[in-house]
DNA sequence: GAAATTCTTAAGCTTGCCTTAAGCCTGTCG
DNA sequence: CGACAGGCTTAAGGCAAGCTTAAGAATTTC
């Protein structure tokens, strides 16, 4: 689950950062209205956390340019104060969710889990495929029942395919789940993933398909 | 369990906080509305004694606006005398208990320690799991029916773990809990701590989760 | 006020994880 | 049938998280 900040101040941002981390969410972060709309027009998140007093002019506005191009993702406002007439701005504009500063970084990680699940329309907190369950705010995973011990790279992986289940990702697209668009790993890493995540799970859990990327295994 | 006092009377506010202390809870305290707001927006508490005359305003004011910005923090009014009015403004105003000056020490704590449990939604008033028993009235441990001598913060440790069971607690969740904003500690305190409970309690008693946390072993 | 317990700090040590890379396997196409 | 590309397997190196230990500071107890 990639998570973009747009946040200026450093101190803030970095304890974003470790505490997404902390929370599962892979992050990238910018301090500007206009890096923001730069980055967001060439690639994909899951969810936005936007501060709203940016540098060079006002988060509502990077908000409202996204809802015009009919970029949904789901977006966390970061309000200076208990200000409540920023707050209804802000959710008039099109945000999900809002959280005054300051604020208790686990929460930042829970509002966010929240907003990814009504996002993705689903109902209950974990993700169910052909007998494996991943439980995103317990960071568990099950296979018919049986806990099943996965590493955090592991643990990533298996999220972004049961996030689309019976889809197939190309390993790109899986890539950029796991790492920022500023790191890109030039290896075979996911396929050693993927290999572990087979010793595990079972050699059927995953399936190949060649020359495009990976799918989860099963009925389909 | 962290409390904060909000109390002008200097006798007053030290005799809560070391009765509150013997009560095992880990106490903050101010003396004015105004520093009681600014906390509040600052840190989390798992519960509030107000006093309702305070130097600068009415307790009230700080409770109503807690309430206004979605805090649910429970909180523990103290009133000033038997002032019937006075309590049911209080409760009206969203305060979960009140008590009447003077007061007994003890029935303050055993108060606070009724309104967490009301908050955590359980109905009894020891923590279970997995042979592990704990009574937070008697701060005593008991490990398959037999009593376990835990130090102050191997307690606090412990009983931050039971109180979310199988979640998963940061380490700064777990400090949060143990010190007051101002003390903050910079070093592996809580995994010394988690060290001792292990072994006290056997190795399995508490799991590690590799770059997010502890939470209690056992089944599940 | 002294003794005993408990807490924090800090320094090494251990372990698990991630990446890289090299070689092997397998399906596909000339 | 043979070569090639994509994918798989395995193992080693390096890094970071967490564990252990011990000593000095702080606190509590008598």
């Amino acid at each position: 689950m990639r998570v973009l900040i747009v946040e200026d101040d450093a101190v803030l941002r970095d304890g974003l950062r470790v505490g997404l981390g902390i929370g599962g969410f892979n992050t990238d972060a910018v301090e500007t209205c206009e890096e923001a709309d730069a980055v967001l027009k060439n690639h994909e998140f899951d969810a936005l956390v936007l501060d709203l007093m940016l540098p060079d002019g006002s988060g509502l506005d990077v908000l409202k340019s996204m809802r015009e191009r009919r970029d949904t993702t789901p977006v966390l406002l970061l309000t200076a104060r208990d200000r409540v007439a920023d707050r209804i701005v802000g959710l008039d504009a099109g945000a999900d969710d809002y959280l005054g500063k300051p604020f208790d970084l686990d929460e930042v990680a829970a509002r966010l889990r929240a907003l990814l699940r009504r996002a993705a329309g689903r109902p209950g907190a974990r993700l169910e495929w052909n007998g494996l369950s991943l439980d995103p705010a317990k960071q568990k995973v099950e296979q018919d029942g049986k806990p099943v011990h996965l590493s955090r790279r592991e643990y990533a992986v298996l999220h972004t395919l049961m996030a689309h289940p019976g889809q197939i990702l190309s390993r790109s697209r899986i890539e950029e789940k796991l790492y920022g668009w500023q790191e890109e790993v030039e290896s075979n890493a996911i396929e050693v993933h993927i290999h572990h995540l087979r010793a595990k799970l079972g050699s059927d859990a995953i399936q190949t398909v060649r020359g495009i990327g990976y799918r989860l295994g099963g009925e389909m």
